[in-house]
Order: C-alpha cells, then sequence, then structure tokens
DNA sequence: CCCTGATTCGC
DNA sequence: GCGAATCAGG
C-alpha cells in the first residue's frame, strides 16, 4: 500500500483525533503502526496537541448513558459507532450490541452490567481481546467488544456472562 | 505481557 | 520516502 493524498488526510486526522498508530493503522488497513509512526515523522506531526493522552485512555463515562444503570431495555442499535466512544473506562455501564444480532440474550441483559465497549477493529482483535460483536457485520462501522477477555475465553467476563445464559435461563420461573 | 511513540538505517 | 527492527517507557 502506498501513502496517497487520501490516506495521508485520513492519517493526519485520526492522528489529530488522538488515536494511537496503530489504531489509525488498522483502520487504514495495509499498514503497521511502524509504518503509521514513521509517516507521522516525516510529515512532522508528531506532537499531538494536547488531545487524549495515548495509553491511560480517557476514564469519562458518557453520562447519558450510565443513567438508569440496569434495564432500560439497554441501548440498542448501532449507535452510529467511531465517534461515540473512545472512552475504555472498565467501568463504564451501558449495553452497546446490537439486538438483531444477539436476539436470544436480550432478556438477560437487565442483569448484566455491561462495559461500554472499545470497538476494536477485526485486525486489532488479538488473543486477549473480547470478539463480542458489536454492531451489524454488514454495515460500516462494525466491530467487536475489545476489552480485555477474563480466563483466556474469546469474550470478556461480561460478555461471556452473557453467552453462557441460555435464553430459557434455568432458574425456574 | 500488554501497549505507547521515537529512532535508526537498509532498502 | 518507506517501514521493520529496535529502543525506551507506562
Amino acid at each position: 500500500m502506498n501513502w496517497t493524498d487520501e490516506r495521508v488526510e485520513q492519517l493526519k486526522k485520526l492522528w489529530a483525533e488522538g488515536l494511537s498508530a496503530s489504531q489509525i493503522a488498522a483502520q487504514l488497513g495495509g499498514v503497521s503502526r511502524n509504518a503509521v509512526i514513521g509517516k507521522v515523522h516525516r510529515l512532522k506531526l508528531s506532537g499531538r496537541g494536547k488531545t487524549t493522552s495515548s495509553q491511560t485512555r480517557s476514564k469519562k463515562v458518557n453520562t447519558a448513558a450510565s443513567s438508569s444503570q440496569r434495564s432500560s431495555s439497554a441501548t440498542v442499535g448501532h449507535m452510529s459507532s467511531r465517534v461515540v466512544n473512545r472512552s475504555v473506562g472498565a467501568t463504564a455501564l451501558q449495553a452497546e450490541y446490537s439486538t438483531d444480532l444477539v436476539p436470544m440474550v436480550t432478556r438477560t441483559v437487565t442483569d448484566v452490567v455491561v462495559p461500554i465497549s472499545r470497538k476494536l477493529e477485526l485486525v486489532e482483535l488479538s488473543e486477549r481481546t473480547c470478539k463480542w460483536p458489536v454492531g451489524d457485520p454488514l454495515l460500516p462501522g462494525f466491530n467487536f467488544c475489545g476489552n480485555d477477555v477474563g480466563e483466556g475465553g474469546p469474550y470478556c467476563t461480561y460478555h461471556s456472562r452473557l453467552a453462557y445464559q441460555p435464553a430459557s435461563d434455568r432458574r425456574r420461573r
């Protein structure tokens, strides 16, 4: 892949937004984080104003979202990802996944506090990032939870709980 | 070990 | 100019 004007432009934009080099690389595709960093330096925009300081993500929690904590029929639907959250606060409270995608768990979701997801691109996933799908695979912006996985499973502790709850819960009713 | 950006240097 | 390898650090 070569640095077309468009790609350079997007690089500048994302870098200015405070995304890390690896995240930018993942979004652009076809380049490594090293390539991104190298390009950033050549463009001389290494000094990122004062925006989000990379690691140690912002702890800002979407206040609107944390309003009712439980039930609230979860905020479903794909909230045009992207801008929505760069915040990862492990304590964040909000369910963010498509009901269409996992209809069987929509009932149990009211019992579970789901942390805001990191919304990683497919290529950003590693063995320790939650692979719970977020959004519609057919629509742009589809990504994965990306939170740290629990006991080595494919999902973070929260999504594991969801996954383990069959539609017909065992606690008789 | 995970991740970050910075730097070097052969291509 | 490019980016892998490497370095320094949280």
